[in-house]
DNA sequence: GCCACGCCAGACAGCGCTGTCAACCGAATG
DNA sequence: CATTCGGTTGACAGCGCTGTCTGGCGTGGC
């Protein structure tokens, strides 16, 4: 049995490719009955159009990729369902595309896998959202794009966002409000995106209050568990030690709170400790982690309907801010009275 | 700029457009020279074929499929990026398809899927791995497919997979070296392909040993967190708590591991508690998990592997196994004295 | 009664490639 | 020298669709 094809259920339909092409695509100019009868032998003689037929032929290749390179799996799952939900309303396929390696060859790749594979369009993951090799090539080949969680030119290019500032300016405040000064600050590694959103939130936080930004209770990690782990241990093996740590992510806060039971420091009557997305780690680690919901689906979610919408006539807003939420969980406490 | 087609490097390098299709398909007869020319222009001009047409036209779509139902994030990700891996080296596409829902239109939806976008084969990861109407349907359309960590017809099609039984077992053995006689058991949603198997190496080493299996001593959740939790929770208050719980898979082991904390057991001193995948949460989690390595990574490179040389000439091995590996951590202990 | 117009439908080219087949060329063969 | 043959190349059809253009038909306006 060889596939079926549009020409089969013209020719059981006895009608012209043309208006089963039509009906498919939900043309008008058709009469309904014609277009009952085409939909019922589509059914019936399970029909499915060629993909690529279609991009080959038409405007549009009903493809989008999702482009990302290496965060951790529960942010690129978030972020794959996000968008794939879209997809799937829209009948839409989603092509995945982990960029491995931070060199300008995969850049070019990059183009190379959108031109070769028609996309209609791409959705940029942090940190590519910042890229501005990135965005040249893409913006070169005329390529349709929504970046996601971007922190520069955030008028220029179409985005999705949260504010990142207010969200660690907002966490850095609970702490504040529970009595904590001596704040310790995990930061993420210099360059990504966020690290110096989250970390201005910190110091903006620390500053209203009259609190000093003490070096000495800042260290940096790469948001893996691995260097959130190292630079907890670092920081809490200082004189001055923190009697709450702020981790910029919550695989780093996760390392923390790993560190502290390493040290015996009970949480979070000796220590608090927060971290920052939400994602899976926070709800299964002991305590359960305080910490800012990243909306990762959303946003995935709303890049795909922002670039969906571009395609058509609309014109979608040119950037959007999606809320975060904060989530308060086990792991913070208020200050101790030694 | 218009897109560069076959034709703009075919005149250039002052050849046939299936000159240049060969140069770039490594078919044979294709003098050095004019293939170093071809090879330099396309380059040049930055030339990306067209994978609709490619498709569209030849007998490959360079697209193959992976195909999971919801399992954990870790899990998915791991398999993706085996099958990326490979699909990397052989220049091949890999279009992601979370299959939602156990109902029958998804089945059909998956075939729709293969024909739609002409993909030269599918992974199918567990519990699709093992459904009959999925199966059914792949062979009627002459799909190929290779199943990963299937429980039934492991001889009929080609598959990849590792001995859960035999790693259940040796799991068991190890905590009743330990000097562990009351072993609780938390058990996988019925129907689920490994469920049987990691259940059955339990019983297995038990009654090797001369232990009883104690309905009381095994529970059941769904391989979810928080229903390990609840299991837990049943587990650790009956009249009989055992001295060491066995998940039989990581997150349920985290929900135990907190239905500990909760209650006030020191793990591993007053319990021991081991778990099933080695994902990452086994790795984050306080203290650290004793599991079982499940060659995730592994087995979808595997499979994508078998299914790119069954396209080839080659006769792949119908199927194969992967070695599991023990991790032993720091969540398991002698039996508590007293 | 005739033309203009809207609705519906089909013919046909062509998207960018690959597969098939035929043509050509120089070297080896009888 | 005629003939064969393998290596090399090109012409061309066609994969399964969509876009464009054209044609037929019924309806309404003047």
């Amino acid at each position: 049995m060889g596939r079926i094809t549009i020409h089969d259920v013209s020719k059981a339909a006895g009608v012209s490719i043309k208006t089963v092409s039509r009906v498919l695509n939900s043309e008008p100019n058709v009469r309904s009955e014609t277009r009952a009868r085409v939909l019922k032998l589509v059914e019936e003689l399970n029909y499915h159009p060629s993909l690529s037929a279609r991009s080959l032929a038409g405007r549009s290749s009903n493809l989008i990729g999702l482009i990302y390179q290496n965060p951790s799996a529960n942010y690129v799952v978030d972020l794959q369902k996000g968008a794939l939900e879209r997809c799937h309303t829209r009948g839409y396929r989603l092509l995945v595309h982990p960029c491995e390696g931070n060199d300008l060859s995969s850049v070019r790749d990059l183009a190379g896998l959108v031109l070769e594979s028609h996309l209609d369009g791409v959705v940029l993951a942090p940190p590519l959202s910042d890229s501005t090799e990135v965005l040249a090539e893409l913006q070169k080949h005329r390529i349709r794009f929504v970046r996601i969680a971007p922190t520069v030119d955030l008028d220029a290019y179409a985005c999705v966002y949260m504010n990142d500032v207010a969200a660690a300016r907002e966490m850095t405040e609970y702490l504040i409000a529970l009595g904590h000064e001596r704040i310790g600050f995990i930061n993420g590694p210099p360059g990504h995106p966020v690290t110096e959103q989250r970390y201005l939130g910190y110091t903006l936080a620390l500053r209203s209050h009259g609190l000093d930004v003490d070096p000495q209770l800042v260290d940096r990690g790469e948001f893996t568990f691995d260097s959130g782990l190292a630079a907890a241990r670092r920081l809490l093996s200082r004189a001055t030690r923190p009697t709450a740590v702020f981790a910029s992510n919550d695989d780093m806060a996760a390392g923390t709170i790993m560190a502290a039971h390493e040290m015996g420091l009970s949480i979070p009557n000796r220590l608090s400790v927060a971290g920052f997305d939400d994602s899976y780690v926070a709800q299964v680690i002991w305590p359960r982690l305080t910490t800012v919901h990243q909306p990762t689906y959303e946003m995935a979610h709303q890049a795909a309907d922002m670039l969906f919408r571009s395609m058509g006539d609309e014109q979608p807003p040119k950037s959007m801010e999606i809320p975060y939420r904060m989530v308060c969980r086990e792991s913070t406490g208020p200050r101790p009275t030694n």
